[in-house]
DNA sequence: AGCACGCCGACT
DNA sequence: GTCGGCGTGCTC
């Protein structure tokens, strides 16, 4: 910690840390690694982050110049969650500050004071007796030490509010008397059971919790494959019960903001304990609120998203990931991180158990389960009984469709809503209708910028394009021929929604997608209708796959599962099975197990027919044997670099210079595939190409990469194309 | 990423 | 004659 060189992170995508000397004024021993400075950068000034100090540069003296201020009096992050985060920059060959700089709340990145800590209860400063002895003439204020009393003495000033809605003025007094004062910031730490679980554990689960809580004190991942009603939650929180009462920290990542209502608020019932909450659902003040808990220990249960992975959290003695095969735990743009794969890390690092959970694990976890890499717990039962619903396939070769509806499904969902149970209808596709034409001529609503389709959306007639966002007002007739009639073709949820409701005019529906639940709280609103039975009908997206159980659902359908099957990206496959597993999911809790039916015009492909007789498992076993055979992941390492450029040819071109270098490196365990332009080649007026670079190993890929990233940044091209570099990417397209 | 410098089209 | 387009280059 000597040196009178600081070493200082800031956030710029360029390589390497920048060289200080100490601000004006500064003690030597007040300068400590993770906390925040603020420099002269170029023309201004910016917030880094003094990662370490050093005894010289190699910058020259004329150049170096002094730091401006010193912003923390302690550091923000300790040298452990340095270390970590200066590995994830390392790994995914990310420039430090673009890794560590985001790691910190919005405001204190900026270099803002960090906000102060805001006293959250208030609490009897003398005994209840006296107070009222000494309120005889107050009734109002009487009443507020009356109900104090009544809480222990404590409350959350939210809880006060609540009861006292005037209550101000009496509260002031009261603590202007002394008889009340703010009580300390965090709630105490006691960590029983707040309320004791509704039913006793299964012997799977109770086989799970006690594997995983026999080996708490040492690092090892664990794959806890459940299918969806089998309470993997229990066992979350039965373990994270355990670690929480010895004193350490529990991590919870959950893949969806949607998720985590239901979540907490099962955690906030059955544990005693402060709970952080980092997610992009909440306010800026409240996320830097909960970063600071949970890095100062005051909250010992952090419960995030992705990012979440990245918060500093003390003494972690315990690391969930609900719905581990979820793709949105991948980072899509800056550093590309997979909080999965991070999680695992943290969990090393601190020497403690992680737990990934899932009904459809990813192939990767479960080649690392069935390699004995992995503990592998399996919830095979429901506890309340009852199995997943049986999944039919259903030929709609020739049939006439209605708004993509086949008749046989059609009658089957009249004769299951006429039964007086719900129906779910599943269609990955937002909008009216995906494309709209002209039949005189074949004009598209092309989207002006990209190689797609601009979306036609008839509520807010508009064509929208779902890659860039480019709107237009829709055209009245044909912009090309001036036909009078356009057409739209295929269909989205808004046009199921329409022939759903004409169809069957006295069953309610409800429409869950991206477009119906924009505000703040509306997924929750029209969850609540639907489980209450104030819909039959619910017609949705994604966000329906996600979470949620309705158990008054008694038949899922999806509508379109062809999309996925013949997808040049190899993972399609996996993620086909995946949300048909976990759409069947959400229905027949309970005594009835339902039934799902998959519209197909490819009844006999291979993946429908494995999933349909032999399920997730069965699929996962081929899928896994074809990955073998042809060597890729999870069975190889890939990482893929991307180029953007006004001109095509000058992506590929900076791509071809760096698959020659990456070529001369000799590396014997290295393909290159490319570069190929990207599939949607132009998307938001670039045109974009890649590179995929797969290595057998990841120490081979690793190898590659690092002695590669200096070279690109000075390859001529550099300069004029955009690019980004993607290890273990998800998406290759 | 910002932010400036630097050479080529339509305006008071 | 200028204002401003974004290509290019730099930041300890």
């Amino acid at each position: 910690m000597s040196g009178s060189v600081l070493r200082v992170a800031l956030p710029a995508p360029v390589w390497g840390l920048f060289d200080y000397l100490p601000p004006p004024g500064a003690e030597p021993d007040e300068l400590q690694p993770g906390q925040r400075l603020l420099v002269p950068f170029g023309r201004g000034r910016r917030c880094g982050l003094l990662v370490e100090r050093a005894e010289s540069s190699e910058v020259p003296p004329s150049r170096l110049k002094a730091a401006l201020e010193l912003l923390d009096e302690a550091p923000l992050l300790s040298p452990e969650h340095l270390d970590f985060l200066r590995w994830v920059a390392d790994y995914y060959h990310h420039p430090p500050g673009e890794v560590l700089l985001p790691a910190l709340p919005l405001r204190l990145r900026k270099g803002k004071p960090p906000l102060p800590d805001v006293p959250k209860g208030i609490r009897l400063a003398v005994e209840a007796a006296e107070a009222e002895r000494r309120l005889r003439r107050a009734p109002k204020q009487r009443e507020v030490v009356r109900w104090l009393a009544e809480q222990g003495g404590a409350a959350p000033l939210t809880a006060f509010r609540a009861r006292f809605e005037k209550g101000r003025a009496a509260l002031r007094a009261l603590q202007e008397k002394g008889l009340v004062t703010e009580s300390p910031p965090e709630e105490p730490l006691q960590c029983g059971a707040r309320t004791p679980p509704p039913y006793p554990l299964t012997a799977e689960q109770e086989a799970a919790v006690a594997a995983v809580a026999a080996e708490l004190r040492r690092f090892r991942p664990w794959l806890l494959e459940g299918v969806t009603g089998s309470g993997k939650t229990e066992v979350y929180l039965r373990l994270a019960q355990q670690v929480l009462e010895e004193g350490r920290s529990v991590l919870l990542l959950v893949p969806e903001i949607a998720l985590t209502p239901q979540l907490v608020a099962r955690f906030r019932e059955r544990l005693a304990v402060p709970i952080a909450l980092l997610h992009s659902g909440r306010s800026e003040g409240e996320r830097e609120r909960d970063w600071q808990r949970a890095r100062s220990g005051r909250a010992r249960l952090l419960i995030g998203t992705r990012s979440a992975v990245l918060a500093p959290l003390p003494d972690l003695g315990l690391v969930l990931v609900d719905e581990e095969h979820d793709p949105s735990y991948k980072q899509q743009e800056g550093v590309r991180y997979s909080a999965r794969d991070l999680a695992l890390v943290r969990a090393q690092r601190a020497g403690c158990p992680a737990v990934l959970g899932s009904a459809t694990p990813s192939l990767e976890s479960l080649r690392n389960a069935r390699q004995g890499r992995y503990g592998w717990l399996r919830l095979r039962r429901r506890p309340t009984g009852g199995g997943l619903p049986r999944m039919r396939l259903l030929d709609i070769r020739g049939q006439r469709l209605e708004g993509g509806l086949s008749r046989p499904l059609l009658e089957r969902i009249g004769e299951t809503l006429d039964s007086g149970r719900q129906v779910l209808v599943f269609l990955n596709r937002r909008g009216y209708a995906p494309v709209l034409a002209c039949y005189q001529c074949g004009w598209l609503s092309e989207c002006p910028r990209c190689d797609a389709r601009q979306t036609w959306h008839r509520g807010w007639r508009k064509l929208v394009c779902h890659h860039c966002g480019s709107q237009r007002p829709v055209p009245s007739g044909c912009p090309a021929c001036g036909a009078a009639d356009l057409h739209p073709l295929g269909q989205g949820t808004e046009r199921l929604e329409e022939v759903l409701a004409a169809r069957f005019p006295r069953h309610p529906l409800v429409r869950i997608d991206r477009d119906t639940t924009a505000a703040r709280g509306s997924v929750e609103r029209l969850l609540e209708r639907v489980r209450k039975g104030g819909a039959g009908l619910l017609v949705g997206t994604q966000m329906l796959a996600k979470g949620h159980h309705f158990p008054g659902v008694a038949l899922v359908a999806m509508v379109d599962v062809d999309g996925g099957l013949f997808s040049a990206d190899y993972r399609a496959a996996e993620r086909t099975a995946q949300l048909v597993v976990q759409v069947a999911g959400r229905a027949g809790r309970g005594a009835h197990p339902g039934e799902m039916i998959l519209q197909t015009r490819y009844p006999e492909h291979p993946l429908l027919q494995t999933l349909v007789r032999g399920g997730y498992d069965a699929f996962a076993e081929e899928a896994l044997a074809e990955r073998k055979a042809a060597e890729l992941p999870p069975f190889s390492r890939q990482a893929l670099l991307r180029a953007a450029a006004a001109r095509m040819e000058t992506a590929e071109e900076f791509l071809r210079q760096a698959a020659a270098a990456a070529q001369s490196q000799g590396e014997s365990g290295l393909v290159l595939w490319g570069p190929v332009p990207a599939p949607m080649s132009r998307r938001a007026g670039r045109y974009r190409a890649q590179l995929l670079l797969q290595g057998a190993r990841r120490d081979v890929l690793q190898r590659v990469l690092r002695a590669l990233m200096p070279r690109l940044q000075r390859l001529p091209e550099a300069g004029r194309v955009r690019w980004s570099l993607d290890v273990d990417p998800l998406d290759l397209y």
